[in-house]
DNA sequence: TTGACATACCTTGTTTCTCAAGGTATAATA
DNA sequence: TATTATACCTTGAGAAACAAGGTATGTCAA
């Protein structure tokens, strides 16, 4: 689905800790996994993707290392570091706090 | 509060559709608004509200007329056109969509 | 009366971000 | 052999918030 840009942007860091949650993963991997979590409602692009995956990296949020495929194709895993789990509880209190506050603007009445 | 400027960006023109549902208002007078029906979370900032209360009018979302508060001081007061209610209709469903997709993927474990 | 504050409007410049479009390279498949 | 899928990347255009600045009027206390 086509979202409206700003919703996107302010939500695509929260989405790529989530899904590191639990495991590492490579960018290609993480494009598919969002799309299928949330039903094909986020498509990201690479362009979206990987310019972020570096900024978090360069910020300690991620770290990165090369793993050889069992296809034998080289990938990039990023893993999530205490500093990235920290980011990652911060974004969400945000994302409850602003998904409240527009709640409670759309059910003024 | 402070957010993360996307959110913000992608939820403005919605919100401003929305206070306009029900009354016209003047751009002063939505800023105030959202803050106290958002219990002080959205702090909308003027260089935000004025340009997209432009933007909206020239795609003719809104009609505008200039009249004379009790105080005696000009005001422009804002109105929802039918075109407008459209948009709000749709910004809704877009939220809704967004929403959902996100929590599903925050929930996901 | 004068200074501060609130009201009410506006613009510019910076920064940040998505995304379309393009690129490279390898493995699998037809 | 050609195409598709996988996997990474960058550039440039466009959109938008917001800090910071501006103008002007009305109110109110010292």
């Amino acid at each position: 689905m086509k979202f409206d840009k700003g919703l996107v942007a302010g939500s695509s860091t929260l989405l790529i800790l989530k899904l590191l949650e639990k495991e590492d993963m490579y960018g290609y991997q993480m494009i598919e996994e969002l799309s299928r979590r949330s039903h094909r409602t986020f498509e990201m692009q690479e362009g979206t993707l990987y310019p972020l995956l570096h900024a978090l990296e360069k910020g300690k949020y991620l770290s990165c290392c090369q793993q050889q495929a069992p296809t034998g194709r080289q990938r990039k895993y990023y893993h999530l570091t205490p500093r990235g789990r920290e980011l990652l509880r911060d974004k969400r209190q945000e994302w409850e706090a602003f998904h409240t506050g527009v709640d409670a603007v759309l059910s003024f009445s």
